[in-house]
RNA sequence: GCGGGCGUGGCGGAACUGGUAGACGCGCCGGACUUAGAAUCCGGUGACGCAAGUCUUGGGGGUUCGAGUCCCUCCGCCCGCACCA
């Protein structure tokens, strides 16, 4: 390379650490305490606020390839606010406890504050390295005391306002390593590292009360107007309100174990109350339970079912089974017809009252287990057209809308007539003084189960007294902090195993009491981060009002839409429960949401099925078709799939590889490109030297204009020639689309116009006027260029603009001014179509009134010719868009 | 199983509120420059057809002057399911 080539190219490796190390020397990202009040400038309002906020990471050691592309979607939009004049808060930090911590510890011996300490600062590193605009003065960990302290005052809070109670759960108990598993630590009913078959247990654990606000968080959906609509729905089915009807149904005495009379169901399908075949009961219902001390197979069915998981994918897959328990129930519309009483497997406690009627004609579940048990099936709703006498259903149940059929009073009603019909029968029927029906409005969501028997996760701040029972830890005593000196090499929690730490005095008696040694899941922790921001320097309490309701709700959030239900649900609940105590304002965190679709890449594998990373392939396109081999040995390497980037697939790509080769904007620039947002994105080498080559041109185009701009006049020319004028046209029109584009968060078609506006003036200055109004749109037009992909590229951006002889930062430049007079047209050329098709062009003035533009249209050759001298059936003339003549 | 989503050239995708399908990029083909390569620049590129033209948005059907967009139905792929984060 000669040095003059060498001097003609961009050198990211040099500019990006330099832009790095200028923007944070001037602190130009971070912002200050009084930024909402204190004014702009002199005799100018405060800035409006914006608060643009991406999920932040779990510190597991390295970023990977969505951590790139999530916060260069945020950046854009940071960089792009603040240029529009808004007091922009951008944070980051550390959602810093969880299992692989102590995954860690049990496997590498390191302990799990080392871990993750180390791991943040690595991570950290590379996230400066990207560039972003982040304000890192108020960075936070989650396993930092200083931050779960106040999250520790907040429990005691929700606490006293009844907002936290004990519940008695089932858990994944694995009985070698004595420990609580997660879902995904079950593999096929074993526990990963024991290898033992995992059983439920119940154990007591704290619960916040989230199914207070179930009303709430359901109908405050519709006001989540910048949510994707998605997201919405995702959660409204999570929070499942259905209106119903709760029945009690008597038990025959002869057959009923002794003190048991009736069984309470809740149902939604009262309508089909006489298509009924059985009655089915989860296998921790009362019921069951007090059947099976006398019923030994009875037991050994309900300890057979215990044998599976807790996961719902897990018990809905599950093979139905059941288990007669002898029991009958009587109709509540005629007490001859008994119903069997079967414990199955496929009834949850949780839900409704843990039984159920079972109508099998007309919901799958209960057809599937009929047919297993032979208990057949009677339809009673028959679908319209369909005859009702010969109407039957086999392995197909039918669930939609018909008219009532064999069931004595209802037949004929619709299903909402039905439904309305039993419900007021069965309110008004007594038996013992009370209702045999009633109407209930019951919810699929469940109260938050927060308990972790965990190390790694913020303590529980109670103690348990012999005498006093649970008691709140005094405030003056916060924070619990974690013991560091555990052990990692026994089953079990290390906090309840360790010697001295769960050992205290009762803050009431003053008697020998007993820490809790429950850690809080990870959810509550991410469930404020984005409140604590606001102030983080606050040490005595979590949030400074003033300040977080100035700064929240969140104007834009963006993350992955794994956690489309529970993350956002639970910080939906606990912002809530944050207001209740005073710690908050506002109801709803999160004003505007964007989830981003995953990082995708190519798969390769050696012909012995072994994965293969794609930094060892050699990729060969000659000829048109795709091969591959091995480039160490030549070996050849069947290409898989495109599939989600993971470490079992090797199909991983390490950020830091391509920064280093291509630098941050290269990267930055090709996740923004190509692929929408919202969609996965495939990561290609030919894609991001693709994006290499644009910033090469960039940097030429920007120092051809800069040559050219330099014979510019300092004040604006009266009037423009028509290449002058041309340009501005492109610049203005780019400046139009690219600013909807980011604000809708279209950053390919931000990038795709971008493209269009670099071609345009490309082929611009290849053929310059050499006037000074030429050279004046040159320069008006180099410095849009600059500042619309200042956001993406933020380094070549300030290189660009030093080009252009600018001394300020152009991260501090405000965006462009739109001239809208630049993108009106005197006339518009519309496309004419022949039934439907497009045949031919036609160009009128602007403001030409549907009569001109109809007999402009039929003077057309193309027109004259379709029509054979008749005379059209129909015109259609839609303004500013199309004709359509209808022949 | 339940809930949610996606499907457009060789590839990623664009298309406002039902109004010119294929913007922009990648790849490929041809040309210029070069001793050669890299880089760069110019032109072409949905399919079929010599052409006029015809066909084309996962398959099938419908509504409409007009459908990638709305409705029905089928197929394929992906995500979540309460202790991964």
């Amino acid at each position: 390379m000669t040095a003059e080539s060498a001097q003609s190219r961009y050198n990211p490796r040099d500019a990006e650490s330099r832009w790095q190390a200028e923007w944070d020397d001037r602190g130009i990202f971070r912002t200050p305490a009084d930024a909402l009040t204190k004014p702009s400038a002199p005799g100018q309002p405060a800035p409006k606020k914006y608060y643009v906020l991406e999920m932040f990471p779990y510190p597991s050691g390295r970023i990977h390839m969505g951590h790139v592309r999530n916060y260069t979607m945020g950046d854009v939009v940071a960089r792009f606010m603040r240029a529009r004049g808004h007091a922009v808060l951008h944070p980051m930090g550390w959602d810093a406890f969880g299992m692989p911590a102590e995954n860690a510890a049990i496997e590498r011996k390191v302990h799990p504050k080392a871990w993750t300490y180390d791991n943040i600062a690595a991570m950290k590193k590379q996230l400066q390295s990207m560039g972003l605009s982040l304000d890192w003065s108020r960075e936070v960990a989650t396993c930092d005391p200083a931050y779960y302290k106040h999250q520790q005052r907040m429990f005691l809070d929700f606490m006293r306002e009844g907002l936290v109670e004990r519940e008695q759960r089932k858990v994944n108990w694995d009985p070698v390593d004595m420990t609580v598993l997660a879902n995904e630590q079950v593999i096929d009913g074993r526990g990963w590292r024991s290898g033992a078959t995992v059983e439920q247990r119940e154990m007591a654990q704290w619960v916040f009360k989230i199914t207070r606000y179930s009303q709430e968080l359901l109908e405050a959906l519709d006001t989540l107007e910048r949510w994707p609509e998605k997201v919405r729905l995702m959660q409204k089915n999570w929070i499942g309100r259905s209106e119903g009807l709760l029945v009690r149904f008597a038990l025959d005495p002869k057959t009923a174990p002794a003190g048991e009379s009736e069984l309470e169901i809740f149902t939604t399908r009262h309508d089909t109350l006489f298509g009924a075949k059985f009655m089915a009961i989860a296998p921790d219902h009362p019921l069951a339970q007090s059947a099976a001390k006398k019923d030994a197979k009875l037991a050994a069915f309900i300890a057979e079912c215990k044998r599976m998981g807790t996961a719902q994918a897990e018990i809905d897959t599950a093979e139905k089974m059941g288990y007669d328990t002898g029991i009958r129930a009587l109709h509540p519309f005629d007490a001859s017809w008994q119903l069997p009483v079967y414990v199955a497997n496929f009834i949850l406690m949780d839900y409704g009252t843990g039984a159920i009627f079972g109508c099998p004609a007309h919901d799958q579940r209960d057809l599937d287990f009929v047919n297993k048990y032979g208990l057949g099936n009677v339809p009673v709703v028959c679908p319209p057209g369909q005859d009702a006498a010969s109407f039957v259903i086999t392995d197909t149940a039918f669930d939609g809308d018909g008219l009532m059929i064999n069931s004595h009073f209802l037949d004929g009603m619709t299903i909402e007539a039905a439904k309305e019909e039993v419900a007021k029968r069965l309110e008004t029927a007594t038996r013992g003084n009370a209702p045999v029906g009633a109407r209930q409005v019951n919810y699929r969501l469940r109260d938050w189960g927060i308990s972790r028997q965990r190390y790694w996760g913020c303590p529980i701040p109670v103690i348990h007294c012999e005498a006093c029972g649970v008691v709140p830890v005094p405030a003056k005593d916060l924070p619990v902090v974690l013991p560091e000196d555990v052990t990692f090499d026994k089953p079990g929690n290390p906090l309840d195993r360790h010697p001295s730490w769960k050992n205290v005095t009762c803050p009431q008696c003053g008697k020998g009491a007993r820490r809790e040694t429950d850690t809080m899941d990870t959810f509550v922790d991410s469930s404020w981060y984005f409140a604590r921001f606001t102030d983080p320097w606050n040490a005595d309490a979590p949030t400074t009002r003033e300040t977080v309701d100035a700064w929240l709700p969140v104007d834009q959030y963006i993350g992955g839409i794994e956690h489309a239900i529970l993350h956002l649900l639970y910080s939906r609940f606990f912002t809530r429960a944050m207001k209740a105590t005073g710690h908050a304002g506002l109801d709803e965190p999160f004003a505007g949401l964007f989830t981003q679709g995953m990082v995708v890449h190519e798969t390769y594998q050696k012909p012995n099925g072994e994965w293969v990373t794609p930094a060892e392939v050699t990729l060969d396109e000659a000829g048109g078709a795709r091969t591959a081999k091995l480039a160490a040995t030549g070996e050849p390497i069947k290409i898989g799939g495109i599939e989600k980037m993971s470490k079992s697939k090797k199909n991983t790509i390490d950020p830091d590889d391509i920064m280093g080769t291509y630098g941050a904007d290269v990267a930055r620039w090709f996740m923004l490109s190509d692929s929408p947002p919202e969609r996965d994105v495939e990561w290609t080498e030919r894609g991001v030297q693709g994006s290499a080559r644009f910033t090469q041109r960039l940097w030429r185009l920007v120092g051809e204009m800069a040559d050219i701009a330099e014979q510019a006049p300092a004040a604006r020319p009266d009037s423009f020639s028509e290449p002058a004028l041309a340009l501005r046209k492109a610049a203005h029109g780019a400046l139009a689309k690219i600013t909807e584009a980011i604000e809708k968060l279209h950053f390919n078609v931000a990038v795709a116009h971008l493209y269009e506006l670099a071609n345009a003036l490309g082929s611009a200055i290849a053929r310059p006027a050499g006037t000074p109004d030429f050279a004046w749109a040159v320069k008006e037009a180099a410095d849009t260029l600059v500042k619309l992909f200042n956001p993406m590229m933020p380094h070549l951006a300030e290189e660009c603009w030093t080009v252009l002889g600018r001394r300020t930062l152009v991260a501090t430049e405000p965006w462009p001014v739109l001239e809208p007079a630049l993108l009106q047209e005197d006339t518009i050329t519309l496309p004419v179509q022949i039934n439907g098709k497009k045949r031919a062009d036609v160009t009128v003035s602007r403001d030409a009134k549907n009569p001109e533009i109809e007999a402009a249209v039929l003077n057309l050759d193309a027109v004259r010719k379709a029509l054979e001298g008749k005379s059209p059936k129909k015109v259609i003339v839609v303004p500013q868009r199309i004709v359509n003549v209808v022949a």
